[in-house]
DNA sequence: AATAATTTTTAGTCTAGTCTAAAAATTTTA
DNA sequence: TAAAATTTTTAGACTAGACTAAAAATTATT
């Protein structure tokens, strides 16, 4: 069954969204990431919940059926695959690759995949630190993942950092964040995605979103 | 004004029509190449050239515009820059990327364009011997083109080969194909698209289109 | 030049994916 | 727990881009 550009969106929102939630996710929640009003989430819903990609009741969100993940993890794949050789082969900051990546990552031949993948030395993660899905939708166990992926009010401990600038490391000092501390999320702003943290059970402080990404953390 | 998916396909067709014959392009003929009804082109047709991307008369034909032909051209580059990247840099044969290159000319990023562009080393044809037009839509002026792309009933001298195989040579020998000869296509056979040939006035010989893609020809 | 064959266009229909407005269900609040 | 607020769904409409069948125009053939 041929999939569609859209219904391949709806399946990396809704896997991207299923990442920091064991709930159902929420139309509404759908509708904001996909740019589309609600109406038309629901319309979509029912016709990938057909196709058998989702479990869909209506009024109580949606979530990927067993197939819907594998299709949505080989577009992760290829997103964070292309992400790879934009960053690393062509030179872009990692911070100007999303919307290329959107695009590209539609394209369909498996094997071009696999040769980029050999050709960008199979990375484990993409620019950011997220992982990487093999060609079976398996993700590299890496032991860590930044704070800023860390879904709210789970804990972990910082176990390294993904930049050794002098300017970040200071910081990271001054925050009294250092290796081995215990890290609670309390609070995530939509805003700017910043990220109120409990640091070894003290009363939380507010760390930017540029920083969580360059915290690593082990659950 | 965004253009579509759909609508670039149509340009790129047309334009590729249009590189072997001065007259105006056949509904039936674009028809043929976009895979559609004709009744479906006439009214793409009709919507581009209200856009001013062609010029359409009823019954006529259509040929592209000044714009038309700028936004082709742009697809084109694309499309030859990806086969150039897929050959040289994935490790395909050149007999395998043109599906994947239809997906990848509608990527759009024109900075990602130039940056692949510097990446290939500035390349002026493509992996078939095709001519790889630059950001401003202007065609790199060869000297020669593969006498695959001559269209029928004109000539042109042998002025080099793509190729070095010593069994390419020799069955050039044979077919007494040497430099300067004087070559002028009588037929071209659509089924295998190998090519009837007169060598210097003598009567025509038949050579397969592999060899045709490979002998370089000025006009 | 009239007729036949071919090509092209028109007219009307269909699907995917979107929308708005209103109705229904769920959740929150008093 | 009843009313209010919010979320979600339904119903109906729209657009792009395709289709089929029939009509019209063009081209080829006697």
């Amino acid at each position: 069954m041929a999939i569609s550009f859209a219904e391949e969106n709806y399946l990396k929102i809704i896997y991207r969204l299923s990442e920091s939630t064991s709930d159902d996710i929420s139309t509404n929640a759908i509708a904001e990431l996909t740019q589309n009003k609600a109406a038309s989430v629901t319309d979509m819903l029912r016709k990938m919940s057909e196709k058998g990609w989702v479990n869909y009741q209506k009024y109580q969100g949606v979530r990927l059926s067993e197939a819907g993940e594998k299709i949505a993890l080989d577009i992760v794949r290829k997103h964070r695959l292309w992400e790879v050789f934009l960053v690393n082969k062509m030179g872009f900051n990692w911070d100007e690759v999303h919307e290329i990546a959107e695009q590209l990552e539609h394209i369909e031949s498996e094997v071009l995949i696999d040769k980029l993948d050999a050709f960008l030395d199979y990375p484990r993660t993409d620019p950011h630190g997220d992982p990487i899905p093999n060609k079976k939708g398996e993700l590299p166990q890496l032991g860590y993942i930044p704070l800023a992926n860390m879904p709210m009010g789970q804990a972990g401990k910082l176990v390294g950092v993904a930049q050794d600038s002098a300017v970040f490391l200071q910081l990271l000092t001054k925050l009294n964040l250092k290796l081995g501390a215990n890290l609670e999320i309390t609070e995530i702003n939509a805003f700017d995605l910043s990220v109120s943290l409990r640091i070894d059970g003290n009363p939380p402080v507010l760390i930017s979103h540029e920083v969580a990404k360059n915290v690593l953390i082990k659950r």
